[in-house]
This record gives C-alpha cells, structure tokens and sequence, in this order.
DNA sequence: TCAAAAGTGTTAATTCTACACCCATGT
DNA sequence: ACATGGGTGTAGAATTAACACTTTTGA
C-alpha cells in the first residue's frame, strides 16, 4: 500500500469494478445458475452473470445486496466472496475489475425467479450451460467448484432448502452438488452424527408411502466435516 | 457487469486498487511474515504489509512481481491471490481496495531478506507480530489461516524449503505452520503414502548423528490429503 | 397386500493412533 | 560405547463402506 512515485493521491487513473454474481438455486431435484440476457453491447443477446459497477460509497455486500435487490428482486440472501478477476482484456469497453461473489437462494422464496423482472433473467442447469459473455464461464466454474468443496465442511446447504427438510432431500442436495452417488444410510448417519440437523418431530404428511421426519439446520454448529466417499464411475 | 445508467464508460469514478503481499518465510524453523516501515503518511513509522498500487496495463500478478522485485529484490515466487478487502474506511487518503495475495519464499535465495534494501524491511515471526497500519493485521490473519489449510491439501510446503530436504526438516515445517506436535513417525508414512515426496537416494552429510535421507518434491503430484491429528493441549 | 420410500443395524475393510525398537553417525 | 536423531514395524482403536432388513404409508 506504500505509494511508490510522486503523483497526488488522486492522479491515478484506476480500473473500473464490478461484482458479478453466480446465483445458485436449487429446485427439483437440480442446481441452476440465474443469468441475464444482456440488452446493450457488448455481449448484447448474450447470457451473462447478473452484475454491476461498484460505487464510490459502496462495500462489495452493498453491491451485491443492489444487484440482488433491483435486477433480481432478490432479499436477504446468502453472499459470499469468490475471487477476482483481472485479465487485462477481460471487458471490451476497457480495463475493468471483476468481484466474483456467489450467493446461495432457495427459489421457492422469490417468485422472481421465472422471469418475471423487465429483463430477460432466467435458471439454467448447472450441467446445461448456455455460451456466456466475457469471462463468465470460468467466473461461474470456480463458483460450482467453491459450493462443491464448501459443503463438505460448511453447512450451508440450508440456503437452498426450506426452513424445514427431510434428511433425503438434503441427501439430494449434496448428491446433485456434488453430482455422486452417496450412500443413502451412510449419509444419514454422517449427518445425524455430526448434529448437523435438529428433528423436529413434525412429519411430511401426504405422501403415498411412509412419512419422513422433518428436520431443520443446527444453527449452532459453525463448522462440521464429513467424509463423502467418491465411487468409481 | 451490466451497467445500469447512461454515463458513458469512462465518467464512472472508481476506487484505488492497491495490492498488498503477505509474504511468508520460513528459516530456523520459525515461520516469519516480511514487513515494511512506512515512510509515508499514513501510518508513517507503523509497520505495513507491502504492496503497492495497480497499474492500468497490470495484472494482479504483474504487481506482484512488481513489488517483490523493486522492494525486496524477490523473483520467480510463488504467489497466490487470498482475498479482496473493501472497507470503506480501510485507508485514510480514500477509497481503496485492497486485492490480498500470498507469497511463499525461502529466505535463503534472498539474502535481500536481513533488510538490505533502502527501506526498512523486516522479517516477523507469525506468532510475534507489532502493531501494524492499515487493516494489514486482519489480511495477514487470513493469509496464515489459508496456508494453513492449503498445506493440508495442496503441496506447497516446497516454496518454503530448499530443492532437497530431510523429512524431518518437512515435518518441522508442518509443526510450525499448524503450530501443533504431530508424531514423527506417522507423519513420514503419511507423506510417502501420499507420494508427496520422492527419495533421492543422497543423504544429508556431516551430522553428528545417523545421515537422513534426502528428498525432493514430487512436482507431478497436484493435490493430496492426509488428516493431521491435533492432539488435545 | 403391494409398491415405494423411510428408518435402523451389522459386519468387514480400512485407516489412524500410539507406541517400541533398531540403525547409523560423530564424539 | 554412548548420545542423538533417523528409519521401520505393529497392535488396538476408530472410522468407513457396503450391505440387509424392518417399518410406515397410500393405493
């Protein structure tokens, strides 16, 4: 941070921020990513991640909470810190910085989501992604790669289910996340073990064979780890 | 990275971009961060990371390098980017981000380190760190927290030890970095196990005891993992 | 009474932990 | 020959993986 020559503080010329957001969602059984479909140049008629320039009075959160909140209509979501990217040439209209930040969102809660926002918003399949505008590909697999190692010692898989859950819908989850196969019994009693969830006592009622128990997420518990065993293809 | 208002591209007012290094050496079996006086305000005389503004045409690593070579005569090191720090008071001149990167060297290729350059340049055990300006403290803390969960993983414990080097030399390191006892004896299967290492066939010479064989890092080798059990204090 | 998913238990294999013992070297 | 680390082995504990069986429900 020690400034090397003799110029004013403010003489620098500085690139431009931005924070794109990888916005994952989780419903049916599937994990989507919410892209925009750009309306100017560049990229125009392009899928991209949903984003913004930082302002001068903004942290990178505030950012975050903005784009959420006005593109997407989205609240009070999970966000965190990706990483940032620097290439020199990654934006067309000049040299500009880009936060990565993901945010976990259970689709449920924003009805949003279906597109319902002026601009053309839409999930895509994690698996079944459409070509994208700048660097956001590589923006998006590092995100995927993050959520994939993150869940195996964080428990954040509750922002994308509901507040209350059977034990196989969390098996779901980390299943597609992961996209392995896990022991269903084994992963039962890896999560039981590590209190990671509360039960309840409630049941899922309605369903044509036995009713599971509901359980939701210890907020206590900071941080857990289990092993998932990876199987051969 | 869509942006919302009509300005043009270049009338947006951007924050600064600095880059600020935490810099870990490892030497006596003490793990130590390199730390400048400042001679500027502000923080004149507190002890900072350095780092230094990016420029236009760089990239986060060409400021890097651009640091390591012109404030400490450091080159060909290996650096990694840790975090982005967004505070909006974080520096008193004004808005400035912060990009946090790391770098692993061994001090024994830089005789620069005993502080021979102009500046005053300091090594610091970790674990006996001043006061220091800026937020360079909380980067710092983050930076020791990911080398040591990285080391558990990833083997970069090679950027901080000679070409060759005893196992017992590498098991030190881990005892220091974790800042934990770990059993010699587990500890070396562990890490031929893992392939992590590959033996050479020298042996160290001119100990006053049995000569330990010498190894080098197995560059082949991408990623690894052993638990390293933490005993009980 | 059947299908389908939920819940519980068990065994064998694997990995870890906590050690003990021998080896090579300089003094 | 002895003090000082270096190198190798092993038994018991703990954890994991791969299973089979029973239970609950709606149709």
């Amino acid at each position: 941070m020690t400034q090397t020559n003799q110029k004013a503080f403010h003489e620098y010329q500085n690139p431009s921020l931005a924070v794109d957001l990888v916005v994952f969602g989780y419903h049916d059984n599937t994990l989507s990513v919410l892209l925009l479909n750009r309306k100017e140049e560049p990229f125009k008629d392009c899928w991209t991640l949903p984003g913004g320039f930082l302002q001068m009075d903004e942290t990178f959160l505030d950012t975050c909470s903005r784009i959420l909140r006005t593109k997407l209509g989205m609240d009070g979501v999970f966000v965190e810190q990706l990483y940032s990217f620097d290439a020199l040439n990654r934006d067309p209209r000049g040299r500009v910085i880009a936060v990565g930040y993901y945010a976990l969102i259970n689709p449920a809660k924003f009805q949003v989501v279906a597109g319902s926002m002026a601009n053309d918003v839409k999930w895509f399949n994690v698996r079944k992604l459409p070509a994208m505008g700048f660097d956001h590909k590589s923006i998006f697999q590092l995100a995927l790669q993050r959520l994939q190692s993150k869940i195996q010692y964080d428990p954040v898989g509750f922002e994308l289910l509901d507040e209350l859950f059977t034990i196989t819908e969390l098996h779901e989850l980390y299943e597609c996340i992961l996209h392995i196969t896990i022991d269903r019994r084994n992963f039962r009693r890896k999560i039981l073990d590590a209190a990671y969830v509360i039960n309840t006592g409630m049941k899922r009622e309605g369903l044509k064979n036995r009713h599971p128990e509901l359980y939701r997420f210890n907020k206590q518990l900071k941080k857990h780890s289990f092993q998932i065993s990876i199987p051969a293809e």
